[in-house]
RNA sequence: CGCGGGGUAGAGCAGUUUGGUAGCUCGUCGGGCUCAUAACCCGAAGGUCGCAGGUUCAAGUCCUGCCUCCGCAACCA
C-alpha cells in the first residue's frame, strides 16, 4: 500500500542571530501537524532549515573575523539544539548553501532569464544594510531605513529584475477565490495595496556583496534573497538537483507555515515564481500573527525576547508547545507573558489532564491493587462520558484540517474537564466502601482509563514526550494508542494493569516562579555580548552616544516665524509650515497637525533646524525641521516669540 | 473621504453569515466532595454587546452616521 503524501513546511529562518520564542512558534506548529499526520498514516516531509546568505551575513562574519560559513555554522548548531530540545522532528533540515539547493537556484534563475521573465536593469536608491532593502526617497523616513530607523546609503547598482506584472490577474485570483491563504481576511488587504496598484518587478540580483549563489552567466551578480530563499521549498525536493527524488511525490506542498511579516512574499511572489516555472501550487499557506509579551511585539531592543531554552528547561518543552499551541489563532497575534503561561500550565496541565491522571491511576491502585477486575456493571453517567469520547478524534482532525490546532487542543480539553465530572457524578470512593458495587467501580475507573487513551493518543502530536508516560501509567500498548484506535471505546485490555508515576506536570507556584523569571531575565542582560550591546545603543534612545561640542555645533538653529500655515492634503499628521528664517523664506512640513491647528501657529516664533538635509514628505519638500518636546501623548513645539527672528541659538 | 480588521462581564475571547433566552476560559465570591498535583464538582455575582439614530413584533446580529483602537500603506524634518 502507499501512503498518501505530506508535505509542510516552516520558512528558513534568517541565522544572523539566535532563536527566540518566535521561532518555536511557527516551528512547534508545523511539527505537531507533521506528527498529526504521521500518526494519520501519510508518508511526510516535514521541512525547515536556515536562509543563509546575504550581506548581514556577510558583515557580520567579518565583525567576529570569521569566513560566512563558519559564522552560519555555529548558529545553525544552536538551531538545531534548539529544535532537539523542543523535539522537533523535522525529516529534512535546508540550509541555502547546501550544494544541492546551490544547484537548483541557479537552474531556476536561468530557467527565468531564458524564458524573458528575468532581464537586466538598474537600481537606484537609498539601501538600509541591515534590513537588505532599498528604499524609494519617499518611503524614507527621517532620510532613514522604515523599517529600523537606521542610516541607508546611496546605491545603484546594475541587477537583473524578475517580471510580475503577467501573472497579476492569477495571483488575485489565487487569493480571492481559492483557500489558498488562510487565514483568508487579508486577501483584501494584499490585493489593493500590491496588485491594483501594479506589481512592481522585483529585484533578484545584487552585485554589491559577494556572499551569495552567482549566477552562472553573468559572473559579478549574486542572487538576491527571493529566489535564492524561496526556492528552498522545492530544491529540498530534489527539484532540478539529485540530492533527492522527492518532487513528483511531494509537490505541490500541503502547508506553508508563515508569520506575518513574510506573508507578502509567500503569497505574491512565492506563487508568481512558481507559475513563471510553470510548475503547480502549494495548496495553503497558512499565515498566524506574532508572539506579543505584554502587550508588544518582541524584538531585541527592548530586551523582552523569551529565551526558549530558559523555558524548556524550567518547564519542560512540553508544557511550552501546549502553551504556544493553546494560545495561538490562526492569524491573530497571540500574548505571551509568564504569568498567562504559567497559568495555563496549572489549570490545563496541571490541574486538568495531569490531575486527571494522578486520581484515576490512584484509584485504580487503591481499590484494586493496580489490576482491574474484568467484571463490569454500566451505570448512569457512562454513555455521555463515552459519547463525548468517541466524538472526539472527527472534531480534532476537522480543526487539524483548517489548520486550527488551538481548537483542536480546546475540543480534547473539554473531554477532560468531562472526565473529571465524570468522577465526581460517580463517587468511586463511595462504590469502594461496598462489596457489592466492585463491578461498577471497575467500570467506572476503565470508562477513565480508556477516556484518557483516547485523549493522550490524539495529544500526543503536541506533547510527544509526555504522553508515552501517560500509556505507561494507565498501562496502554503501542497499538492501543493508534490513531485508528482513538476513534474506538473499550480497546484498553479489559484486566489492565496500571502504574502510578512521577507527576506530569507539577503545579507552579505563580508569584514565586514569576519573580525568579524575572531575576534570570535581569542576570542575563549585564554580561551581554558585546556586539549585542553595540546594536542596543544603536536602537534604545538612552543608549545614543556621547558627542562632542564639534558634533554640536554642525547643528545650525535659527528662530524662524510662522508667516503661513496649512494641512496637507494627503497627510494626517503633516502641517506645511511656510517660514522666515531671516534670510528668506522656505517651507517644512511637521508632524504636529494632530496638536496643533494652523490658526495657532501663524505669526509664531519657533526653532528651526536650518541646515538639514531636504526631503519630500507627501509631495512636499520640506526643508528643516522645528523643535517640538514630546512625551506620551502630548507635544508641545518650542516657542521663543520674543527672539528676533533669524537669531542663532546654541 | 487611502486599504483592511477590531471595540461583547475584572482579563482574554466566541457569537454577527441565516435577527428570536448573551456564551466560553481565567479571575472573584459562596457551597459540595475527599479518589487526586490545596487539585476536582456545583452555584452565584458581574455586560444598557463603542456611541447615536433607523428598519422590525423582535437587533450583539440588518441599515446610516459618528467616536475609538490596531495592522498595512503613507507623512511622525
Amino acid at each position: 500500500m502507499c501512503k498518501k503524501p505530506y508535505y509542510i513546511t516552516t520558512p528558513i529562518y534568517y541565522p544572523s542571530g539566535n532563536p527566540h520564542i518566535g521561532h518555536c512558534y511557527t516551528t512547534v506548529a508545523c511539527d505537531s501537524i507533521a506528527r498529526f499526520r504521521r500518526m494519520q498514516g501519510y508518508d511526510v516531509i516535514f521541512l525547515t532549515g536556515t536562509d543563509e546568505h546575504g550581506l548581514k551575513i556577510e558583515q557580520k562574519a567579518a565583525e567576529k573575523g570569521i569566513t560566512p560559513k563558519a559564522y552560519v555554522d555555529e548558529i545553525v548548531e544552536i538551531f538545531k539544539k534548539l529544535w532537539s530540545c523542543m523535539n522537533i522532528s523535522y525529516d529534512r533540515y535546508i540550509r541555502t548553501t547546501d550544494d544541492y539547493h546551490v544547484e537548483t537556484v541557479q537552474k531556476i534563475f536561468k530557467e527565468l532569464y531564458d524564458k524573458g521573465y528575468i532581464y537586466k536593469g538598474e537600481y537606484s536608491g537609498k539601501y538600509c544594510t541591515p534590513c537588505e532593502s532599498f528604499w524609494t526617497d519617499s518611503q524614507l523616513v527621517d532620510g532613514k531605513c522604515p523599517e529600523c530607523g537606521r542610516e541607508v546609503t546611496q546605491a545603484k547598482e546594475e541587477a537583473y529584475f524578475f517580471k510580475m506584472s503577467p501573472f497579476a490577474d492569477r495571483i488575485e485570483k489565487l487569493l480571492t477565490e481559492t483557500d489558498y491563504l488562510q487565514p483568508k481576511t487579508r486577501a483584501t488587504e494584499l490585493v489593493n495595496n500590491f496588485i491594483k496598484p501594479g506589481l512592481e518587478d522585483l529585484c533578484v540580483s545584487r552585485t554589491t556583496f559577494k556572499w551569495g549563489i552567482p549566477v552562472t552567466f553573468d559572473e559579478k551578480h549574486v542572487v538576491y534573497v527571493w529566489i535564492d530563499a524561496l526556492s528552498n521549498y522545492i530544491s529540498a525536493l530534489g527539484f532540478y538537483n539529485d540530492a533527492y527524488n522527492d518532487y513528483d511525490k511531494f509537490w505541490p506542498a500541503d502547508v506553508h507555515m508563515v508569520a506575518k511579516d513574510i506573508m507578502r512574499f509567500h503569497a505574491i511572489i512565492w506563487p508568481a515564481m512558481l507559475m513563471a516555472l510553470d510548475q503547480p501550487l502549494p495548496k495553503h499557506l497558512a499565515v498566524h500573527g506574532w508572539i506579543t509579551f505584554n502587550g508588544q511585539k518582541m524584538s531585541k531592543s527592548l530586551g523582552n525576547v523569551v529565551d526558549p531554552f530558559v523555558l524548556s528547561e524550567r518547564y519542560g518543552a512540553d508544557a511550552i508547545r501546549y502553551h504556544i499551541l493553546r494560545e495561538m489563532a490562526l492569524g491573530a497575534d497571540s500574548s505571551f507573558s509568564n504569568e498567562i503561561m504559567i497559568n495555563r500550565i496549572n489549570s490545563d496541565l496541571a490541574n486538568g489532564l495531569g490531575n486527571l491522571v494522578s486520581r484515576t491511576v490512584a484509584m485504580a491502585e487503591k481499590y484494586f491493587g493496580g489490576t482491574l477486575p474484568v467484571e463490569r456493571e454500566e451505570g448512569e453517567f457512562d454513555s455521555e462520558l463515552i459519547d463525548l469520547a468517541l466524538s472526539l478524534r472527527d472534531k480534532v482532525d476537522e480543526f487539524i484540517d483548517k489548520t486550527q490546532i488551538n481548537n483542536a487542543l480546546a475540543e480534547i480539553f473539554k473531554v477532560v474537564s468531562r472526565a473529571n465530572k465524570y468522577i465526581d457524578e460517580t463517587t468511586p470512593w463511595i462504590l469502594a466502601k461496598d462489596e457489592s458495587k466492585k463491578a461498577r467501580l471497575a467500570t467506572v475507573i476503565y470508562n477513565l482509563l480508556d477516556t484518557i487513551r483516547i485523549v493522550s493518543s490524539l495529544l500526543c502530536p503536541f506533547m510527544p514526550s509526555t504522553m508515552p508516560k501517560v500509556w505507561e501509567q494507565i498501562g496502554a500498548t503501542n497499538s492501543d494508542v493508534s490513531y485508528e484506535n482513538a476513534g474506538k471505546f473499550n480497546v484498553l485490555s479489559a484486566n489492565v494493569t496500571v502504574k502510578k508515576g512521577e507527576v506530569l506536570f507539577p503545579r507552579i507556584d505563580v508569584e514565586k516562579e514569576i519573580e525568579e523569571l524575572n531575576s534570570i531575565i535581569c542576570n542575563n542582560e549585564k554580561p551581554a555580548k558585546p556586539e549585542e550591546k553595540a546594536e542596543k545603543t544603536e536602537e534604545k534612545p538612552q543608549g545614543i552616544a556621547q558627542i562632542g561640542i564639534e558634533d554640536f555645533c554642525k547643528v545650525e538653529l535659527r528662530v524662524a516665524q510662522i508667516k503661513a500655515c496649512e494641512p496637507i492634503k494627503k497627510a494626517k499628521k503633516l502641517l506645511k509650515l511656510t517660514l522666515d528664517d531671516g534670510e528668506g523664506e522656505r517651507t517644512v512640513a511637521s508632524g504636529i497637525a494632530k496638536y496643533y491647528t494652523p490658526d495657532e501657529l501663524v505669526g509664531r516664533k519657533v526653532v528651526l533646524v536650518a541646515n538639514l538635509k531636504p526631503a519630500v514628505l507627501c509631495g512636499v519638500e520640506s526643508a528643516g525641521m522645528i523643535l517640538a518636546a514630546s512625551s506620551g501623548d502630548s507635544v508641545n513645539v518650542i516657542f521663543v516669540d520674543d527672539m528676533e527672528t533669524g537669531a542663532r541659538i546654541s
